[in-house]
DNA sequence: GCTTCTGGCTATTCGCATTAGCTTATAGCT
DNA sequence: AGCTATAAGCTAATGCGAATAGCCAGAAGC
């Protein structure tokens, strides 16, 4: 009987496409052990458990995330590199649905892979902001708007919760629009106090 | 022996109550029937599933989500409005994470209970947009526009996602101050394209 | 060609959702 | 008050998915 020549990151880059399909929580051994032709078992000679496939696929998804986000918003700054980076998200978090779900999590005390794996993701959204010649505070509260709201819309996107008859793209668009004007805006007066 | 008395509502109320605890993903059958001094099979008696125990705490959810948030925009238009309801959005999801997350799924087709509950949250939404003199278009982008970044901030908020040594309060006063800008703003030319 | 290491397998255990079928508390009727 | 029907709760059992134990054989290094 030939050998499926499985390692720790086939694994887990099967676990990831596999997530896309079926949706994170629908992910389980059996069904990933029957896409690579194998028995249940045998996948823990590979991850230590399910959560620690979950994991695997977070971080590796946070890696993937972050280089696809840079690439595609490099080369731009300010309002133009903003609507690149909310696009490409956008895009990104349609293609992969199981990959971007698994990105939610924040690392947990101590996880140094993890921690780089989000930091990286994030030093692109600072970057994003920097030709903005925002204050510190701003940047912190610009980076936690943009974040949410991109994070916000596509989750409700994928969950099927814009029913109304209007063009999704055009509000995506008005959203970032808005939160553009928001950056470039005076920074009020409590801006620097916190 | 004496009996515990429970019906569905009862059963779908501590279900809630314990999933705010436990999270949503942690509530089991077995742990809400230890809560109720009962064995798990007794719950079948009047749920019939897991799944339809948490499709009933998610349209009960909804209507109390609704309720609050009518209670405390009430009486307000314009920006006082939007803040009041996203300081008390903000709040309740805070307070009711488990029920908070229940609140998340779409209604399936034909669910018309959930669509009615969800329809009352949506109105309120809507009631508090409705002092910005929008077109109809505007209102959909701007509403849109509120809820994800609403949902997007708890979430990320209740992940743990903001690590940054800035106010959290702070950052989210912002984010609703530029929304509300942008729903002041004079409507773009592509306003009403769509 | 032989040994060692390691990937994969079968058999098994455990937890949790769910079903079957029994028992009896309780509500409603007389 | 007693009688009966309904339904709430129980025990026992099934089934599925995660995870472990221990066996076996393919592949890599000598």
């Amino acid at each position: 009987m030939p050998r499926a020549g499985l390692d720790t990151s086939a694994v887990i880059a099967a676990g990831a496409a596999l997530a896309d399909e079926v949706g994170l929580a629908g992910l389980t051994m059996g069904l990933l052990a029957d896409r690579l032709g194998v028995r249940p078992p045998s996948l823990y000679k590979h991850v230590g458990s399910l959560h620690e496939l979950r994991h695997g696929i977070s971080v590796q998804a946070k890696r993937e995330f972050a280089h696809r986000l840079a690439r595609e918003s490099v080369g731009r700054s300010g309002p133009d590199a903003v609507r690149a980076f909310a696009d490409s998200y956008r895009q990104w978090a349609r293609e992969h649905p199981g990959r971007y779900a698994a990105t939610a999590p924040a690392p947990a005390d101590g996880d140094e892979e993890d921690r780089r794996a989000s930091e990286e993701a994030l030093q692109v959204l600072l970057d994003v902001l920097a030709g903005f010649g925002l204050t510190d505070a701003r940047v912190v509260d610009s980076a936690r708007a943009l974040r949410s709201a991109l994070h916000g819309f596509v989750t409700l996107e994928g969950a099927g919760g814009f029913g109304m008859p209007r063009d999704v793209t055009r509000s995506f668009h008005f959203l970032i629009d808005t939160l553009i004007a928001g950056f470039q805006a005076d920074p009020p007066d409590h801006a620097s106090e916190g």
